[in-house]
DNA sequence: CGATATACCTTGTATACCGATGTATATTGA
DNA sequence: TCAATATACATCGGTATACAAGGTATATCG
């Protein structure tokens, strides 16, 4: 007998995974939308909430637009705004393409397995 | 000028994105796994390899295993071979079961949007 | 009887999301 | 005029988890 009760209940594992999920998910999300449009952090925020089914918090995103910049995945530049605060616009650079590309390939490779679990 | 060297080389950058991506898939993928079949920690291993397009140490798998159990969404029992060490056969539990389901649906919503961006 | 393969496990380290908190600029309403 | 709100950026500590490295035990093969 090895039935026991769980720690916490079926949402919060759920809601657990998802956070998880995001740790690999957010990249390369991040670089589909750049390499659609430039955008600028805030707006990434709500952007990414809406794709990822949850809200996204900024101690997030900004972390992690900087690491991007940092690695040569993406770069930036500030635009002063005729109204409101100055704003951080971030384009895709070439190494961030083919890093996309790559990623691209992988997720495929993972998702058609996970479908053919499901369907086989 | 924000176009500095990156500290990691691309095929670097890639390894270490699909080393983060594993953290949420991991589960999703055992679930999926032994919701077709009932499987021993072993031979997990060679099977989400296969599946991840990547090496899984075993130092993943088994602390993963037991988590799961403790969660209430595999159980196990201990089978003594006719030849070998006894293996720990896992089967889905009907909480695991009903976790995957809210797995599935929320990785179709990102998968969806993820091929929206590149198709669109 | 040592080497290899199978099968399980634990510990320490690195990474990355999140909540909380902080700063600054514009706009709005009392 | 001035407090409240929205926009827009940023940092820090807590937490979860994959992995490398190392360990135990059983069976087989030369």
């Amino acid at each position: 007998m090895n039935k026991a009760v769980p720690d916490i209940d079926l949402k919060s594992q759920l809601n657990k995974w998802q956070l998880q999920l995001r740790k690999g998910v957010l990249v390369y999300m991040v670089l589909s939308l750049l390499n659609k449009q430039e955008m600028y952090g805030y707006s990434l925020i709500s952007s990414l909430s809406k794709k990822m089914s949850a809200s996204m918090a900024e101690g997030t995103i900004y972390p992690l637009l900087n690491r991007m910049v940092r690695n040569g995945n993406i770069s930036f530049e500030w635009r002063i705004m005729e109204s409101g605060p100055a704003r951080k616009y971030y384009q895709i650079t070439d190494s961030g393409k083919e890093l996309l590309c790559g990623m691209h390939s992988h997720w495929q490779g993972i998702n058609d397995n996970l479908q053919g679990l499901r369907d086989g």
